[in-house]
DNA sequence: TGTAAACCGTAC
DNA sequence: GACGTACGGTTTACAC
């Protein structure tokens, strides 16, 4: 029988667990978290009960590759403390587990496994790569498989390579060199990725081929390869795993030895791994001895405690009245289930159910089809009998549920006649709530980061761009694996995001106070929808369109030729080329820009400039708005509905999309008519609530500044008090000047601004600006000490937070480059007042809306636009309206300032303001 | 044909 | 480099 060889790269598990898991403790405060995926993974290697295996760890020291290349590696941080702490127990387990442990100094863990793969195949030994390091596939060959048990990828042939990378296993080392890494520091061809490289080396078929044929290649991306072309042998070399090393003993060497059972008990209670113990515990008492062969058969029983990278799961396709029946019986007896909606359409407003998925324990999930519709597709229980009989479970207040990015599924479920109660969690938000300066919240970004698992993709069943189908047509088979995968790591995802929220106060505070029961308010919202008068806006379009054709045309005549106004290109080559006018603002990108200042500040040298702003503006006016909006009226109610994004800003501020209608213009006449089209439909009113300078208030509470307080206090416009204060003159005898340039250091201190940026955006110098600014500070000293003790916590704690405890994490202020910190210490400046008004404004929706319920026939909440919230109502209600809303709004936070609402009523938003 | 980046501009 | 947080329209370049 042929006898089997498993290579584990333990480097590489270490690092990936590591990152890939959350940073796990034990009762004593030991860092658990890449032992933890370690030990996982050894566990499963143990199951395949191979003839030899080895664990292959990096030996500390230099290696050949940093002779070759002294910037080897140069752009890896050192390890952390965390993970450092891990390595020696790490030893300790896995010698307790029975594996040998190599470590070879001079050369990396890789060569010693490329070395040992090859003579081992050579020999006629099936041979398992396990590692998270792609660059092995360069290894794969016959009787060499490599496996990633992280990710579950596995291959063992040209074909399953060239699916991942698109070329040959023998292929890949010159597309590493091409890509280059910027991890180990390894030059490649700038800008050349996966695809660029693939693509040569299947035209070239090797890097050899790529080199010679280098004068073929067109384009920027041409002239990067030339350039690169001298460090592409270097990289190559590089890039390339050793299999020559010479070693002490061959692989027929590498035999398992006996688990050490108490020793594995000692370890894994230390380390609190309550399955792994119970799983040793179970087969210990039976095969003491064994050699780790089948020592864990018996199945892991659903658990809390390591749901993470426990197998996969089992999920169940309902397609009989028997199934649904039992699993409405087990929803029913769960004290929580995660569930999840399928639909055919990604707007909560219009699309159609597809089908339910649950979880009641990691890895037991089931989907219930009732929509999918292609041909050959079996018959499905019927929807309106699955929702009738959910509908207990799902309209149940008492019944916790769970689900990631709930709100979609509640309006989905709403339009299908079920009113879900008692959503108690939700993932997004637990991860919005933990980390909410990371990119991406969403599920499939979640499994890698906190299980460090790889789902199915939306993409992966139902495909994208122009082939992509609808959920209806995706097979049920290929759906049930998804969905069901879906709610099963909702379920998963809570376990492990819950308790680390659970455990720190100030963040349970926003996740349960604030966030959770903010989702059904926001979903009322987004129902409710604003009115929006299309005829109106037609006609503004129309409108437009002549002022725009009248611009137009001046400027082409003013320019001598036609141009496309749209385009700053063409635009920047006719002004600063052809006509010569001086360019005043650059881009990021160092071109001179035509932005609004750039043309603001060259409009006195030349007529066109202002024909172009006058354009410019009528253009944004039609296109954003007056065009747009009419598109975004739902055929079935009428009117216009937001989605308003819950984890969209990370100082805790919603967003809204789709349309956005939180930058509706108000600052311009021609802007503001827009808001003409926001009406209220007959017999109703709409009325505007809105803060009045709130973040001010806030920075006044937090800096506990004596005069910033007794200003708000005394209710006087608080510009102009600043103005008085800082130009020392009677509030009476300010200017408009000295009120403007007050007003622009109040707000430029909210936003971090320098004396550089005020002068700027004052059109003063840089020294006056700064005097100001010291003036400024001299006149509310704890203003300063505010911003240095803010700048300060942050830059100690890696983190600023709000009034009500949310926080903000700011990643580059430990460890950017001087203008990423630059940047970060001023998002640390304002993250407190702008997140402390989000949270306010958040609590004040939630009160109202629990009042509005009860009036729910006579007045709606309709928009949030930060510091202001527009409702609709009976022309009767209107005054109780406001007189309950407004005494809701101010008392939503307790500051040392008083908070203020300003209101107006009207036929339109514009006159509600 | 589709997508991403760059640029610009609207809101608070 | 220089003012925080968003969303989105148009052009442009480029990969598929």
């Amino acid at each position: 029988m042929t006898k089997r060889l498993i290579l584990i790269d333990g480097s590489s598990y270490l690092y990936r667990a590591f990152h890939a898991l959350p940073p796990l403790t034990n009762a004593d405060g030991e860092p658990t978290g890449a032992l933890f995926g370690i030990v996982n993974m050894l566990r499963a290697t143990l199951k395949e009960a191979p003839d030899f295996a080895a664990f292959v760890v990096d030996a500390p020291g230099k290696t050949f590759r940093d002779d070759l290349y002294d910037q080897y590696k140069a752009n890896r941080p050192p390890m952390p403390d965390e993970l450092r702490a891990q390595v020696e127990p790490m030893c300790t387990i896995v010698e307790a587990l029975g594996f040998p442990i190599l470590r070879v100094p001079g050369v990396e863990a890789d060569d010693v496994i490329g070395t040992l793969a090859l003579q081992a195949a050579d020999a006629g030994i099936e041979v398992t790569i396990s590692t998270g390091d792609k660059d092995f596939a360069q290894l794969v060959r016959p009787r060499v498989t490599l496996v990633n048990t992280m990710s579950g990828s596995r291959m063992d042939s040209d074909d399953t390579v060239r699916e991942k990378f698109g070329v040959r296993a023998d292929q890949i080392v010159d597309l590493l060199a091409l890509m280059g890494d910027s991890i180990d520091n390894i030059p490649g061809v700038p800008k050349c990725g996966p695809k660029t490289a693939a693509k040569w080396l299947t035209e070239y078929e090797s890097l050899d081929g790529v080199i010679a044929n280098a004068g073929n290649i067109k384009g920027k991306i041409g002239e990067n390869l030339r350039e690169a072309l001298h460090q592409l042998p270097l990289s190559r070399e590089l890039a390339t795993i050793k299999t020559d090393v010479a070693l002490d003993g061959g692989p027929e060497t590498l035999i398992l030895r006996p688990r050490a059972i108490d020793a594995l008990r000692v370890l894994y209670a230390r380390y609190g791994f309550g399955q792994a113990l119970k799983d040793l515990d179970a087969a210990g008492d039976t095969s003491a001895a064994s050699a780790g062969a089948a020592a864990v058969a018996i199945p892991a029983p659903p658990s809390t405690l390591d749901p993470a990278l426990s197998v996969p799961g089992e999920y169940e396709t309902v397609m009989t009245r028997e199934q649904l029946d039992a699993w409405v019986a087990q929803l029913q007896a769960a004290d929580e289930f995660a569930f999840d909606t399928e639909t055919d359409a990604l707007d909560a407003m219009r699309s159609g159910l597809v089908g339910l998925s649950f979880a009641i324990e990691p890895g037991r999930a089931a989907y219930i089809p009732v929509g999918h519709d292609y041909p050959g597709a079996p018959a499905q229980l019927d929807r309106a009998l699955v929702l009738d009989a959910l509908r207990g479970v799902l309209e149940d207040p008492a019944k916790r549920k769970l689900g990631q990015h709930g709100k979609y599924d509640i309006h989905v479920l709403r339009r299908h006649g079920v009113e879900v109660r008692g959503y108690a969690d939700d993932t997004l938000l637990e991860s919005f709530v933990l980390d909410a300066g990371i990119a991406r919240h969403d599920l499939d970004s979640l499994a890698k980061r906190h299980l460090g698992m790889e789902t199915i993709k939306f993409e992966d069943v139902a495909g994208k761009g122009a082939k992509q189908i609808s959920f209806s047509q995706v097979a049920i088979d290929d759906a049930s694996k998804y969905a069901a995968e879906d709610a099963d790591i909702t379920l998963r995802l809570h376990r492990v995001m819950k308790p680390r929220i659970e455990a720190d106060a100030g963040l349970a505070r926003v996740y349960t106070d604030i966030e959770m029961p903010l989702v059904p308010v926001l979903a009322r919202i987004e129902a409710n929808g604003v009115r929006v008068d299309a005829d109106e806006l037609r006609r503004q379009s129309a409108d437009l369109s002549k002022r725009m054709l009248a611009a137009q045309q001046k400027a082409t005549e003013l320019a001598g030729r036609t141009f496309n106004l749209d385009s700053p290109k063409q635009l920047g080559a006719l002004l600063f080329d052809e006509l010569k006018l001086p360019a005043v603002v650059k881009t990021p990108k160092g071109q001179p820009s035509t932005n609004e200042e750039a043309l603001e500040a060259i409009a006195d040298q030349h007529e066109l400039p202002r024909v172009i702003l006058e354009y410019r503006g009528l253009a944004k006016l039609r296109s954003t708005y007056t065009d747009k909006l009419p598109e975004m009226i739902n055929a079935t109610t009428g009117r216009v509905h937001t989605s308003y994004h819950q984890a969209g800003a990370a100082t805790g501020r919603l967003s809204s999309s789709d349309p956005n209608l939180q930058n509706i213009p108000i600052r311009t006449d021609d802007g503001r008519r827009i808001r003409r089209a926001f009406v209220a439909p007959p017999g109703r009113k709409l009325i505007a609530c809105d803060y009045s300078q709130i973040e001010l208030r806030i920075m006044a509470h937090l800096s506990e500044d004596p005069g910033l307080v007794r200003a708000f206090e005394s209710g006087v416009d608080i510009h102009r008090a600043t103005a008085a204060e800082v130009f020392a003159r009677p509030l009476d005898e300010v200017t408009g000047n000295e009120r403007r340039a007050a007003k622009a250091i109040n707000f430029g201190l909210m936003y971090g601004m320098s004396a550089f940026g005020l002068a700027r955006n004052l059109g003063i110098g840089r020294g006056e600006a700064q005097d100001y600014i010291a003036l400024y500070f001299s006149r509310y000293p704890g203003v300063r000490d505010f911003m240095d003790r803010t700048r300060l916590q942050a830059r100690e704690t890696g983190y600023v937070e709000t009034v009500f405890g949310r926080r903000l994490t700011l990643d580059f202020i430990q460890k950017g480059n001087p203008s990423q910190r630059a940047g970060a210490e001023r998002a640390a400046i304002n993250a407190p007042m702008q997140g402390t008004a989000a949270d306010i404004i958040k609590r004040a929706m939630i009160t109202i809306d629990s009042w509005i319920a009860d009036h729910a026939d006579r007045a709606k909440m309709i928009l949030q636009v930060h510091d202001e919230l527009v409702f609709e109502a009976d022309l009767d209600f209107v005054d109780t309206l406001l007189a309950e809303v407004v005494t809701r709004m101010t008392s939503a936070g307790a500051l040392r300032v008083p908070l203020v609402v300003d209101s107006g009523i009207g036929d339109n938003w514009d006159e509600a303001h």
